[in-house]
DNA sequence: GGGCCGAGCCAC
DNA sequence: AAACGTGGCTCGGCCC
């Protein structure tokens, strides 16, 4: 039995608009309104190589489809769509706003995003509720969208002939739902306090959408070398691997080495516990992850090289050939997607490559520990611990993004971002202190914690110190600390007991935070987003585990969600003073604290002054206590520092 | 052969 | 008894 019964929506008003003259009337006819609804019908996805077909903007009930490929001159279009006190409600706004700047040179300004503030109003609710338009429709105006003959419009690919009425209907009323939805979200967003989170979005979408469209260099013929000096030493090491397990398994006649897959997890283990590799208590290992294989390495030497052959295998599996098939092949570039609001803390996210997840290491990995790099990529001599004489292969594929030629990088990071968030939040007087002094953190809570003097402080003092800086604010317990600094979970307990008796108030912050999560079913940011819960029921027997899980995110989602309203507000100052200066400069990466621009040589002091300028103030916009350090830097490649 | 999922590992 | 937050990509292994 059907009892899904649907509404659909009614036959559209709407005109169909083919040449100039009835342009003109229209745009008119639409002056005067401050909020318009913006749609658009492409042939496929990409704004570099797909054509646009219909522009369509609804004013009350009635539509206008404006079809591009009769008209001449859109320029018209821009007195109401870059008129910055009419509202443009649109769907996706990212992907209209890329298409109609690239392909109509047209920008849109002042935009709501009705998808965005779904996911504002909904963040954190599982399974994540459906933000497409067919599901908004359905939620908001209680009528069902027809898919197929939606599917059927952007079916059409290269088509170039007559729209039908069907198509046209349909590309009317995707438009003319879009101002009832964002009313309804409107209204919840106000009711809820989502307005200022909301806002913020609405405000970072141009910027994220200039970043896609203008996506950024790579050297391909050096990240090529690289990744094949990798994989040179990646086979070396596999060799190696298979060599060692020989005993245990069968082999492979004509080469003498085992048949077993390296790559594979299940039958790597079977044959390191045919080895006999074992824990230290004497306990087999569970698994082959990286925790398990380096507490074991010291005593099986295969497991060395197994970690050894997996990180060249990582290298090279992830950014060898499927990563360069990625730049486009009309514009040069590399056109990441970046999602806003992908991540439930407020984060963005990178995909299509992910440019937020590129090593940030020289391989080796320890290589910073033998020679200060010099170039990009060269064979070094170094001295092992053992005093022998051996080349190792440097490389470090964030060097091979590079600025077009007569443009510089001007990038730059927050100095502990989260941590200064978490000293002013926190309002903690010790951690206040350090940063107000402008005094190393980590040194200063290794004086603290040992009770010497800051110029008595140790490295490994200081490595404890940071460690716990940073674990405790991700929420974590004695275990997980014992882990991490090789100590006894007796010390680890002594460890943060001590932290936590130091900055009680950062003790007492976390705390407040978990709790406010546990009792009202959300945790908020310094802008006031929230992020829902699903309240743990008391009788299932995962109820401790679910309780302590909300504990950690609220309070870890406090400090990395506010951190992400600080950045993306610093995203906005930024591209609002390049656009004020009229530098010839672009926005290319943000990585969550850090933003890199590509701008022209003879601008980039300016730049970075301006960068720094704009990183600071978005900081101090929401934390007016404890001061914020941002140190720019011009380069021609993508640097660390 | 495609979809899904967990393991493992890259980033901040 | 559990044990550190947020993502995305690739792989093997499994399913249909």
């Amino acid at each position: 039995m059907d009892t899904d019964s649907h509404v659909y929506l009614p036959p559209p008003s709407y005109l169909y608009i083919r040449d100039q003259k009835g342009l003109r009337e229209a745009v008119d006819a639409l002056k005067g309104h401050t909020v318009l609804a913006v749609d658009t019908e492409t042939s496929g996805l990409s704004p570099h190589h797909d054509a646009l077909f219909l522009v369509q903007i609804a004013a009350g009930d009635l539509a206008y489809v404006f079809d591009v490929r009769s008209l001449v001159d859109l320029s018209p279009l821009k007195e109401v769509l870059e008129d910055s006190m009419v509202t443009k409600v649109l769907q996706n706004a990212k992907f209209d706003y890329k298409m109609l700047k690239q392909l109509a040179g047209i920008t849109l300004n002042n935009m709501f995003c009705t998808m965005l503030a779904e996911r504002v109003l909904t963040t954190g609710i599982t399974p994540r509720p459906s933000t497409s338009l067919v599901a908004l429709v359905k939620k908001y105006l209680g009528v069902t969208l027809l898919k197929e003959v939606r599917a059927s419009f952007h079916d059409k690919g290269a088509y170039r002939g007559e729209f039908g009425d069907a198509e046209l209907e349909y590309a009317a009323n995707d438009a003319l739902v879009l101002v009832p939805i964002a009313e309804s979200q409107m209204q919840e967003l106000m009711d809820v306090g989502l307005l200022p989170t909301a806002t913020l979005e609405f405000s970072t979408l141009p910027v994220v959408g200039d970043m896609e469209l203008t996506g950024c260099r790579i050297d391909q013929k050096m990240w090529e070398e690289t990744i094949d000096k990798i994989a040179h030493d990646r086979e070396q090491a596999s060799v190696q691997v298979l060599k060692q397990m020989a005993n245990v398994v069968p082999q492979n006649s004509l080469f003498g080495l085992p048949v077993v897959n390296i790559g594979s997890h299940s039958q790597v283990l079977t044959t390191l516990l045919k080895m006999g590799v074992r824990e230290s208590s004497g306990e087999p290992i569970k698994d082959t992850s990286e925790d398990t294989l380096s507490r074991v390495a010291k005593k099986h030497s295969v497991c060395e090289t197994l970690l050894q052959y997996r990180a060249l295998d990582k290298l090279v599996s992830a950014y060898g050939t499927s990563f360069l098939n990625k730049v486009d092949k009309g514009t040069g570039r590399l056109h990441a997607n970046f999602n806003q609001l992908r991540a439930d803390t407020g984060r963005s996210s990178s995909s299509g490559p992910n440019l937020q997840q590129i090593p940030s290491f020289t391989y080796p990995k320890n290589f910073d520990e033998y020679v200060l790099a010099e170039g990009y990529k060269a064979r070094y001599e170094f001295t092992d611990d053992e005093g022998k004489l051996k080349t190792v292969t440097v490389a470090d594929l964030r060097k091979c993004f590079i600025p077009t030629e007569g443009y510089k990088y001007v990038g730059a990071d927050y100095s502990q971002q989260e941590l200064r968030v978490l000293a002013d939040a926190s309002d903690d007087p010790i951690f206040m202190k350090a940063y107000l002094n402008n005094e190393d953190i980590h040194t200063n809570t290794a004086a603290m914690i040992y009770d010497v003097a800051v110029s008595a402080v140790t490295k490994s003092q200081r490595r404890v110190a940071k460690t716990l800086n940073f674990a405790l604010i991700y929420g974590a317990g004695a275990w997980k600390i014992a882990q991490t600094l090789g100590i006894e979970e007796d010390e680890a307990e002594k460890l943060i007991a001590k932290y936590f008796r130091i900055y009680s108030n950062v003790k007492a912050f976390m705390a407040a935070k978990a709790a406010f999560a546990i009792k009202n079913g959300y945790s908020l940011t310094v802008n006031g987003r929230r992020r829902y819960y699903k309240m743990p029921n008391p009788t299932e027997a995962t109820y401790k585990q679910d309780v302590g899980k909300i504990k950690r995110q609220a309070a870890n989602g406090y400090i990395q969600g506010s951190s992400a309203d600080v950045t993306k507000l610093a995203l906005v100052y930024t591209h609002d003073f390049i656009r004020e200066k009229k530098l010839d400069s672009k926005i290319i990466m943000v990585v969550h604290d850090e933003i890199i621009t590509e701008t022209r040589a003879d601008q980039a002091d300016e730049m970075a002054r301006g960068l720094e300028d704009c990183m600071v103030r978005g900081f101090s916009y929401f934390f007016k206590k404890v001061p914020m350090l941002v140190d720019a830097s011009i380069s021609d490649f993508w640097t660390k520092d």
